[in-house]
DNA sequence: TTAAGTGCAAAATCTTTGCAAATGT
DNA sequence: ACATTTGCAAAGATTTTGCACTTAA
């Protein structure tokens, strides 16, 4: 699991990326560490009334290009953002893991934990980097399914 | 491999499927099965110049409902489209490959051939279907580098 | 003949760009 | 003080919708 982090280490985040610690960054920062699923742009939007949608493309796309979060598309092609390793880094990023889609609530889940099986690709191509999407019920809407 | 398929096939195809066999459709049929690779509106639409952009979009649409191409997105977002095994079937895909994106060419492959290592989720997650992502350097692209 | 499919125009989204004002260091 | 970041307006790009015309069956 990804510890709770606290506004000090959101400001220590941006200052080891040489980025400036302004309010709307914090914010996102904090959102996205409080969840355990990935965040859309209009995610942000829609909690963040008071920020501009463009402050909040570009914030995602510097947090990117810092390597401070991944990019990850879902079933429906929209991007969404989740917090990376601490291995990440810039441009190159290690999300070597199982995302996971719900297909009811839409979230989306890095299963940081579990780690690929290797694979054996037909000759001549030259894999740099693995992603298992997976999709089907995550455990909150299993749960409310089987309750009715 | 897929088997190379002539124009009566495409057009039992479209029968099959409650499709009329009109030009457009015939056409964008015979470009997805005379390539190894995954298609976009774009390509498409780079190549028909005098087919409507809409109509390219409706194509696309009404063909992954009736399970004949599957959505696949690429490592910048943009919807592919590969025809399916047949086993796929209308709104229920069956489409548990590996797809390699070549980080050069951007050209989606996907590769039918390999079956998916089973993989156990955290408890709770109920997955109803897997893909497995790779991206690279395609044979095209690596062998284009090695001769320089 | 008529239901389905196409083309065009226009709307709705989604994302990026340019620039002046505001903010962090 | 100065470079960075933000907000706003506008441009670009992508995808969808409505509707009249055309085409396949």
């Amino acid at each position: 699991m990804i510890p709770v982090k606290n506004n000090y280490q959101f400001e220590d985040m941006l200052d080891k990326h040489q980025l400036k610690k302004t309010a709307p960054r914090l914010r996102v920062l904090s959102m996205m560490y409080s969840k355990n699923t990935a965040t859309s742009q209009p995610d942000l939007e829609n909690v963040m009334h008071d920020i501009d949608r463009v402050t909040l493309y570009r914030i995602l796309n510097v947090f990117e290009e810092k390597g401070i979060i991944h990019k990850v598309f879902d079933l429906d092609g929209t991007a969404n953002y989740a917090v990376c390793h601490s291995d990440c880094e810039a441009n190159h990023h290690h999300d070597e893991h199982v995302h996971f889609n719900c297909t009811v609530c839409k979230n989306v889940y890095c299963l940081n934990e579990l780690s690929l099986p290797s694979i054996t690709l037909p000759a001549g191509f030259k894999p740099e980097s693995f992603t298992l999407y997976a999709s089907g019920l995550c455990p909150k809407c299993d749960k409310k399914n089987s309750v009715k």
